[in-house]
DNA sequence: TGGAAATTTGTAGTAAAATTACATAATGAA
DNA sequence: TTCATTATGTAATTTTACTACAAATTTCCA
């Protein structure tokens, strides 16, 4: 609804166009007045309003401000709180949530969909796939090679960077590497790159954008999480970095057609029967 | 709002129970009715409407459907949806992310604090920790490991199953395991808990409501999703799993004090530049 | 550039909605 | 039962949203 007011706001009339500006001034006074206050703020007259309201396919004042305060109730849903030691334990366990969620709801507010159609493309290109990752993102890496295991090329994933090193060198242009790091900046990861880029391999990263990491590689897949809020390991990255493998091995999966997905979700339920 | 009105439900008077029972039998007409409307529907006089306003703390009905307008919108923000072969990569990875926010809010609301209150006691009062979980779980245990490896007692994940009942038969009182599970209905992690609990070790489990692991343990704390919708492994129950861990790492450092958040913050600060 | 047509904006009035004040009915304790 | 208290409804009042129409402005073509 804010994203309509500022794109609508320059058809509007002149005197519609005071309102549209008081209005995202301030959505949050808005919500709360009459027409007549708003009229005065906007110094315009009262049918003025209700005209704005119906240039913005609002039947009349009452849905728009419903609207509007809808908006404004999504947009400031979840967000990031410092935990504090007065907490409750359920306190705590909202804000984590919270900032979990937060984050989450940024990576699907950043997706690059022409990085992830090529990142496919290259899953689709090559004939095998090594997962890079060390530290914390080794976890993410394992999870990964489950997920890739499944869709018919053999994957896997080494957390000890000597060993992805002496992996790289042995890659060739059928390879595809996909480098994990939170950062970017991990200097055994970007020797691996290095090693595999110079045997002629195609790399996808999964990390922070304009970090070193997402320069030197084909595509960047990018997972920008605000780094300082967590206390440990940085879970929000990590979860960014599980979901967005996710959405590229669902992807790729899904260009195999329903006959592919099918299987796929035969195989699942084999396993959870078993496993988990 | 609508949480507050099935709890308040009871302690309003007779007449003003009929307009809770009407709002919460259809919140989306609601808003959008006059308080006319909404009289007429409950068989109650229009200043009982208001005065059932007041009672949720509203200062008049507008207000009132203010309040319940954003509920209703932050309610059905994220919300689980197919992907289809024809979906484009953005649809694609808005769904996913959509399916992935949606469990963590259902998590979310589903937090129970006593059991994360005991978890934590548990915790505090054990010598050592291990962690057992298999197949996709296993990622998790490991994850875990990490963290809680840096709260002060040793931590170890086994993956294994034999191992995990192996170790298991060598836990005494002391110790402290974390089991977990998405189906909590692995024989294996059953029996490497059962082995745990003759020797006398305590146990938390992270799985699925009233399932079989949760049954069988000293403290249960829950992740429940909807499971069909994982095409591949299960990412959100995986995402839940790890979020809920990371909840009961911090609560058990913010038990420890500020001093304990502060070396936490450090040390991960320390290892963030040079692995990341 | 003048002036009719079209568009924009405001004025004044109306209908409807929310709210208040007050009266009546119900409930409960002595 | 009776009085006091609480709960509910009626009717009047105020506020709010909206409509009809007229004034003002802009547009456009001779």
């Amino acid at each position: 609804m804010l994203a309509k007011i500022k794109a609508a706001r320059d058809t509007l009339r002149k005197s519609e166009q005071k309102v549209a500006d008081v209005v995202l001034a301030d959505p949050d006074e808005s919500v709360q007045s009459s027409i007549q206050a708003i009229a005065t703020r906007a110094a315009v007259s009262e049918p003025t309003v209700i005209r704005f309201c119906r240039a913005l396919d609002c039947v009349g004042f009452q849905q728009f401000k419903l609207k509007l305060a809808q908006d404004l109730a999504r947009r400031g849903t979840f967000f990031y709180q410092d935990v504090t030691v007065n907490d409750s334990s359920k306190e705590l366990a909202n804000k984590l949530l919270d900032g979990a969620i937060a984050s989450l709801v940024q990576i699907r507010n950043q997706i690059n969909e022409a990085a992830l159609d090529e990142a496919i493309r290259l899953y689709e290109d090559c004939k095998r796939v090594e997962l890079y990752g060390s530290g914390g993102s080794a976890v993410v890496a394992e999870d990964a090679q489950l997920k890739f295991f499944r869709l018919g090329k053999p994957a896997i994933a080494y957390s000890d960077p000597h060993i992805q090193a002496a992996a790289a060198a042995l890659l060739d242009k059928d390879a595809l590497v996909i480098a994990i790091s939170h950062s970017g900046r991990s200097s055994d990861i970007l020797k691996s790159v290095e090693i595999a880029r110079k045997a002629q391999a195609r790399v996808i990263s999964v990390t922070a954008t304009r970090s070193p990491l997402a320069q030197c590689c084909d595509v960047a897949l990018t997972v920008d999480v605000n780094e300082d809020s967590d206390i440990f390991s940085p879970v929000k990255s990590r979860l960014g970095q599980m979901v967005v493998l996710d959405v590229l091995a669902v992807g790729v999966a899904v260009r195999g057609g329903d006959r592919m997905l099918e299987q796929l979700a035969r195989a699942r339920r084999a396993i959870d029967f078993k496993f988990l």
